[in-house]
DNA sequence: CACTTTCATTCACATTTGTGAAGAAATGAA
DNA sequence: TTCATTTCTTCACAAATGTGAATGAAAGTG
């Protein structure tokens, strides 16, 4: 059974119609490591489910700076959001992305494009709740990011990553790490040192 | 004409019948200042449509301080969400409000409950778009903290604030400001002194 | 009006975080 | 393996932000 179905069916209950109508309308691509899967500024017209390799998505200002945004992969302990590869905000409302995906090694994905998912969602009302799962999903995360932002210094925004996402550390690299906290890697290298022996 | 049925038909064109079902389900309600609107823990089970009066929402952490989240007021310079008391979060997925609503004059304001909107959704696919509207702009408004907060230091949120929303300056009291900016008044302070004469 | 309370500002100093440079460690390529 | 490249860590110092106390301005209250 396709990955994105299996994935879906976890939390809506899909009638053999529904999947058969949502398989119609998958399709696999692949992407070499550093490809750029979304780019800033482009509409974003697909959600990508990931089945194998890592990327990350992030934003440069316009001092070229790049902030990582998140990390997406599939494997036990990926969360909902780090299957996807796709900017919500861009794709919801298909405007311009904020986000660019780079895919940090070979990515095998599963694609589903906005023309198609319009398709499906007005067939089936039942499919209606994939995007809706989606986007209150997406919604609790930028929210709980903006709170952690808000209210929490660099180390306190370590110390939840160690607790809610240790795993990203082993999977990704640190200046990454740091980027995605809001911090300078020397930054995270020095709360880390401080951290392991108090 | 019902204020937030005007408001509403901005956005999207209701029919006759549309607007009948929706003034049905709407009802007024006043806060005396100082009134907590919304509590954080509770659900939050309506959305209050601000006519007059000022409020704020702030979460508190578990040392107590309080960081604001937004400013809700209906004048010339409203913007889509600061019309809205409610924890978009908590109303959309009936869970337990991360936000507190404190009225900081009195208010009055136009309800509609969760269980009423769910009547009138069903009944009017035209009005639909009124929640897909509101989470949409949530959505936005979320994401744009988080990126300002991840990528900007304080005083870039402060020019920022300057540049987007520089009435709050008048409206609101500047350790409230500073709170919304996530820096000590006495920051705010410094900032404001060293951009006002460089 | 006088009195109290709240808020904004300022200052000195502490703490946190950033920065550039250097070297150590890890990784990848031949 | 060896060599080259990348990443991580460490350090010294700089810049940004927090903190507590003091002051004065503004607003509210009688």
């Amino acid at each position: 059974m396709n990955q994105f179905v299996k994935f879906i069916s976890q939390f809506i209950s899909l009638s053999n119609e529904d999947t058969i109508a949502l398989e119609n309308v998958l399709s696999n691509k692949s992407y070499k490591a550093g490809d750029k899967i979304v780019q800033q500024g482009n509409i974003c017209n697909s959600i990508l489910f990931t089945v194998s390799g890592k990327a990350r998505s992030y934003f440069v200002n316009h001092e070229g700076q790049e902030f990582t945004w998140n990390f997406h992969f599939n494997d036990a302990d990926s969360k909902f959001e780090n299957y996807f590869l796709v900017d919500y905000h861009s794709f919801l409302r298909q405007t311009p992305s904020h986000l660019t995906i780079e895919a940090l090694e070979d990515i095998e994905a599963i694609t589903l494009s906005y023309t198609n998912i319009q398709k499906i969602v007005s067939k089936s009302i039942n499919l209606e709740k994939v995007a809706s799962i989606m986007s209150a999903t997406a919604y609790q995360n930028v929210h709980k990011r903006a709170f952690t932002l808000l209210t929490s210094n660099a180390k306190e925004r370590y110390l939840q990553l160690l607790k809610d996402e240790p795993y990203l550390l082993n999977k990704f690299q640190h200046y990454l790490i740091a980027s995605y906290l809001g911090v300078a890697p020397q930054s995270l290298s020095r709360l880390r040192k401080e951290i392991s022996k108090p």
